[in-house]
DNA sequence: TTTCTGTTTGACTGCGTATGCAGCAAAGGT
DNA sequence: ACCTTTGCTGCATACGCAGTCAAACAGAAA
């Protein structure tokens, strides 16, 4: 009688009818006739249990459907295994990608996307709230914060990376694409094709990634002598691109225009060719920023500088591991240099 | 000294290690000179709390920037508030906007996103493994899943809604485009216009969707007396499509091209301009199906039948929800139709 | 004053899992 | 023969919160 498990045998006690139980690490422990401790040690690596009582274990486990509860896991651990993925708009056809690139390398990893999406900035500080009350282990963010917000991020000790953002001046760790270089060849191209009158397409005023580049645009034109570039705002998207490009048309004479992204030019390069009758390239160049699949397509072949959409979004989640084994490492800016990619949309001389 | 939060400064008190702990509902309590079930009531709708208890807690909760563990809840009330979405490839073009509408509308529910993206569809097994770990309330699921698969479901009493996919004879939840309909009124529109030599642009052999949308069409074909129409596959990519079109305009004088999805008429469009002199929709008529932005840009103005985004995602959350509340709630297919988008690529006569 | 409502409040338990600790058996060392 | 080491196992507890229950309380009626 060396009865040390009977309890778990005969159970007239399982009175209470719950509704369709997931099973749970005890139902096995009772299947199996062994402990909850011994089902648990079974699912983590590296525990001690004999091989013929894990077998067993893991026949009951199989049987009965069992799934280690995460949530319970994340509970009594302190790691939900979770990293919330904030992007502003999803629409922009740039972001698609990187998400896609940045679920799949997380998931190789052993780590859930919780999706976060921003229809306004604004939003921004409610989806904090939930990302706080989801005990995420990291988080990716592809969005602007304020100071204040990343001072939240510091406190409550929840590795962040930005994603083509920068803390402002706050230290964070973050993942940009150095836009400054290829746009410099573009610039240096285009004058050097005998440019003379370019026309720029921001993005909104409150979009840093926008602005930054746009300063650089500019400074690189005053440094060929290109003063007071006519400049004209979207919202980044193909309407807007091609509405910005209507007016700037329709008031300057343009050689070359400038888009903060892709999708913006190629919305301008339709207003030129379709629109106004403009040829591109041999009447205007039209350059983008970005490298998103349309911009390859044969009806466009933009001229733009592609991000390199795979190495960033690797050392985004490198990064963020990083930062979730070892909470007190410290900031680090990881840029990469976009490629040029000549398509047909420009004459560059460089 | 009415000190009440030193604790913050100077803490030889906290003997106990625990690097950086959230503050948890026990910390409020004491904070606030109250019980930790005061807290927990201050925080759910509908709790029996006196409104000076409830503004001492509150003050204290924000001064410590207390936000209730989600974590924990949802092991407490088996509710995790997460719903899983699984789509299988975000590069199709036409999933991002999906997701971006689904995220958008389950966040207005107040339910988290849980992504999955499959790079492959066999993938499906280890992404449901996590789907179960994590105890979630829901999935929407645009992908192919087996019996078995959905069986699996059933048995964890997980709410399942398919997403323009269906059950395959078992009964499941589900909304869909209903294409027949628009690809009715393109066949007919396109065999009006005298087309009489077509050709169809499928997706790969074993997708769901693609197939039945191959033998709609060509059933509308032989309707009008038109048999043996010869038939390429693309990946729903654009190259795909652009290679799938090279093919077939090389080996037949085709009048019109049904593609499969929009992405792939595109690559079509821009063969047969481009790269085969062949102009449209003169001679030769190209028609997709979808809606995506691209089709709308001025280079293409595809001609299409637009599935109804926002109101399929709607009805997806709906029922998602509906069956979250109520687990009893049987299957039912909500079927839309697509809008029939008359762009320049296709001469119809209706 | 007492009794009777109705409202607040706190003690306590349990959700499913991980883990320190102690118990125990088998193996090894002297 | 004894003691030590090693390997395995179960017990008990904690994670942070919600909800049950009964106690405490306040106000109104008797």
């Amino acid at each position: 009688m060396t009865g040390a498990n009977w309890q778990t045998s005969l159970d007239m006690t399982e009175s209470k009818p719950t509704r369709r139980r997931a099973g749970t690490s005890y139902d096995v422990a009772r299947h199996a006739g062994v402990s909850q401790s011994a089902v648990s040690r079974c699912f983590r690596p590296g525990a001690s249990v004999s091989p013929q009582t894990r077998a067993r274990i893991m026949a009951a486990a199989d049987e009965l459907g069992y799934r280690p509860n995460a949530i319970a896991q994340g509970l009594i651990t302190r790691r939900s295994n979770l990293v919330a993925v904030i992007i502003s708009n999803l629409t922009n056809l740039y972001y698609p990608e990187v998400l896609a690139e940045l679920t799949a390398k997380l998931s190789a990893q052993g780590i859930r996307v919780l999706l976060f999406t921003l229809a306004a900035e604004s939003e921004i500080d409610q989806v904090l709230d939930q990302v706080w009350r989801y005990q995420v282990d990291g988080a990716i963010v592809a969005a602007r914060l304020s100071p204040t917000q990343l001072e939240a991020f510091r406190n409550r000790d929840i590795a962040l990376v930005l994603y083509n953002r920068d803390g402002d001046g706050t230290p964070v760790a973050s993942v940009s694409c150095e836009f400054a270089t290829g746009e410099t060849l573009l610039v240096d191209g285009l004058v050097g094709a005998g440019c003379r009158s370019f026309g720029i397409i921001a993005g909104p005023a409150d979009s840093t990634v926008g602005e930054a580049h746009v300063r650089g645009a500019c400074a690189r034109l005053a440094l060929a002598g290109i003063n007071d570039v006519p400049l004209d705002r979207g919202d980044f998207s193909y309407e807007g691109g091609h509405a910005a490009a209507m007016r700037l048309l329709k008031a300057y004479d343009l050689d070359a225009i400038i888009a903060a992204n892709d999708v913006m030019a190629l919305g301008a390069m339709d207003a030129a060719r379709i629109d106004c009758g403009i040829s591109v390239p041999e009447q205007l160049s039209v350059v983008g920023y970005d490298g998103v699949a349309p911009a390859k397509w044969r009806s466009y072949r933009l001229t733009t500088v592609r991000q390199p959409v795979g190495r960033m979004t690797e050392a985004a989640v490198a990064m963020l591991i990083e930062r979730i084994e070892n909470p007190g490492l410290g900031a680090e800016r990881r840029l990469f240099s976009g490629d040029l990619v000549k398509g047909d949309s420009a004459r560059l001389v460089l």
